[in-house]
DNA sequence: ACCGTCCCATACGTGTGCGTATGGAAATTA
DNA sequence: TAATTTCCATACGCACACGTATGGGACGGT
């Protein structure tokens, strides 16, 4: 809002800030009860704004649900990849990234992002390319831990698999359970 | 609808299968386009009736929602559990369920079921039960298989998220991809 | 000070879906 | 055959949510 700062605010930064937070809403919407919870004029309320703003920033609702499926898209990937700094021993790194994704409950929406977009041709494409993203992140893992590359294509999909079903599981376990299950899972997928 | 027969249809009978029509029609919209699908009107449009016959079965949606939850429940154990004979070697077995899990596409409709009830907790327990009933037959064909307790326990979570993961990928591969891969993962559990 | 653009508020029309009230046809019972 | 029950059709009211039309305040440029 301030005009203060040496650099121009450029009111397309504020733009952005504003078209961001309906995105933002609309993420922990359906994060919160699937996509029939993402409807404008409760994201409004809760926004403390009105839907001119919405048709503002947005042409309707159904491209404002493709941003947002891209909206997820860039953050998922960047939150399991771009991350932090894992081990150099290869094998120790598959048991970070895995206690990772566990602790931070990465894909914590997929089942609503999968439950909206399956039998919606176009989206699914979407989905489809952030699961071969991330699939491959993992299958790198165990190729870098030595494993032959049909070795690592498997191993990466039982894991991407485990990593996806946990999400289902309406039986929580406690985190300590969940990152033990897990590392006995990784485990096994690293025997020979 | 005919008299003829000797015992009696009993109209009870008729109530049934009418009412079960709208079960099964709500099952069929729900796994193809999530629970928001699943709409009165749409429904009766579908079976060729009126509203007044959805009313007359069911006391409002909400109610009819729970008895679809169960009848979810119902089939998707009795699928699973109480199905074939399988092979007596207890290895085989296991080898035998995965297949079918996998072939029959079976929790086909997980996904759009927890994305349905994932935060509504009375609901959440009916699934949280069909994951135990569920885990608990795929932990005793381990424990047949000769595995500890401990070790059973870990190789039915595998299997199970595995299973659940399945439902997730986007990417379909094709069924012999999918049972190829499933075995492979289920050898790699049946190590000792 | 005037103008144009950016961003949002207000108000309205419309569709859709839930639930209800009521009528009625067919079957069952008396 | 008269009455009752079963099962569904018809019609309506209502609430919600989408989209649009329009107005207006703030703000930068001139």
């Amino acid at each position: 809002m301030s005009t203060r700062g040496g650099e121009k605010p450029s009111k397309s930064v504020v733009d952005k800030q504003s078209k961001k937070s309906w995105l933002d809403a609309a993420l922990q919407a359906l994060a919160s009860g699937g996509i029939d919870q993402v409807r404008v004029e409760s994201l409004a309320k809760k926004l403390g704004v009105t839907k001119g703003s919405f048709y503002w920033h947005f042409k309707d609702r159904e491209q404002f649900l493709d941003e947002l499926l891209n909206f997820w898209a860039e953050q998922s990937t960047q939150a399991v990849i771009a991350n932090p700094n894992y081990p150099a021993d290869s094998k120790a790194r598959v048991k970070a990234v895995a206690e990772d994704i566990v602790r931070h409950d990465l894909g914590k929406m997929d089942p609503h992002i999968r439950s909206w977009t399956q039998y919606d041709k176009r989206r699914a494409r979407v989905v489809a390319k952030i699961d071969k993203v991330r699939f491959e992140f993992l299958r790198d893992l165990f190729l870098a831990a030595g494993f032959s590359m049909s070795g690592s294509d498997l191993r990466a999909q039982s894991l991407y698999r485990y990593v996806l079903g946990e999400q289902f599981i309406s039986v929580r376990e406690s985190m300590s359970q969940r990152l033990q299950r897990m590392q006995a899972h990784v485990d096994l997928l690293l025997q020979a």
